[in-house]
DNA sequence: AATGTAAAGTTTACAGTGTAAAGTTGAAGG
DNA sequence: CCTTCAACTTTACACTGTAAACTTTACATT
């Protein structure tokens, strides 16, 4: 609709965005159920039907939340995988270690991204963040592609495998005593299952 | 505390399971966030503060719905198990169609069952829930485990796989078009790793 | 049988929530 | 200087969870 990410508001000097960083910022402090339009409002400092008014109510500012959070995720994959090895195995397990640290990290962000109640009339938004992270999914499972095969075949076997790692570990599915420590000893069996996808298209 | 499961209640016959199956139908109508104390009383024909009398408050509520939850996902997964062949890797696959369709069934469950939220609290009621879902996973998994091998590397694999498939299907991230229709052939990749999980220990 | 007691529900009240409408402010353009 | 319009505030309302006081009912004890 309206286009004002260059347009200098009135009043406040760049509310939206504000408005992101305190919603972040409580998602980070006190978890999804305490993101509120209000609480919001009140710590960006302006009333409390200011937030819907720059979004489309509360499912709006969540799904403009989401939206900056996958870039942040994207983000991390990205300088995880930078980080480490740069072989196609390196470069994949790098990638889903960032994974499995952005939602340790961040978790009820990451539970508000991969949220899939009423997010769905965010559909723009929320495909569009979708598809950037896929993007990086999606080439750095690239060389695991055996030749005339549908990629998509891998690439879904390594996004659900780190995924639901990742999930049920926050959800405590893997013993209620497991912290962000430990949380690369649990993940061990992820990475030798990501590696034994690795080895086929290069058997010798 | 008080057992009142063979305890005839005074007024009504039996509050509570009404309460948790006015919970689960509002669920499977409405969704997660149309779970509401009053709208669960108001359906069973009892004042708004009855249910939370019964359960320790609106948590309360979610975690006895979860726990009836997890029992109706064990049960399904046992049908689907013992509906098709009864081979070993036969047993690991109809189990995990049966997860992905509860999953695609009865997505807002689901989703309450495994959320990670505010349900820290009743780490009681769920982690029961969990324990019994994972014992099926388990048993199902056994003879895929290498001898002297931790058995729960083989079931991390499986269980992350299939979880993380089914929350991402839930979640749209695989195509907004898909549906439960066609569901099974998306879910064609997932199988195809598990057949490979399954092969080690039968080398020849 | 009368009475006490405790559980089961109801009523009342209150703080917090999202949303819609009307009102207010302030910067830009003629 | 005045108009105009977007940004924001104020006001109002329906709905939510929670806590407290109150009422009813079944059971147990005397």
């Amino acid at each position: 609709m309206t286009d004002q990410t260059d347009k200098k508001p009135h009043h406040h000097g760049d509310l939206r965005a504000a408005l992101i960083q305190s919603g972040i910022d409580i998602l980070t402090e006190s978890g999804l159920e305490a993101l509120t339009l209000r609480r919001c409002a009140a710590r960006a400092g302006v009333s409390h039907a200011a937030p819907a008014h720059h979004f489309d109510g509360l499912s709006g500012l969540r799904g403009a939340i989401a939206k900056e959070g996958f870039d942040r995720f994207r983000a991390q994959m990205l300088r995880s995988r930078a980080s480490g090895s740069q072989s196609p195995e390196g470069r994949i397990l790098s990638l889903c270690r960032g994974y499995l640290d952005f939602a340790v990290e961040n978790p009820a962000l990451f539970a508000l991204i991969f949220s899939c109640g009423p997010m769905s009339q965010f559909e723009e938004d929320m495909n569009a963040g979708t598809a950037s992270a896929y993007g990086v999914l999606r080439e750095t499972c690239a060389p695991f592609v055996p030749k005339g095969s549908d990629p998509r075949v891998v690439e879904t076997q390594v996004w659900s495998l780190i995924h639901g790692f990742s999930h049920l570990f926050l959800a405590g599915t893997f013993g209620p005593d497991a912290g962000p420590p430990d949380h690369h000893r649990l993940f061990a069996p992820v990475m030798a299952l990501l590696q034994e996808i690795g080895t086929p298209p290069a058997p010798k």
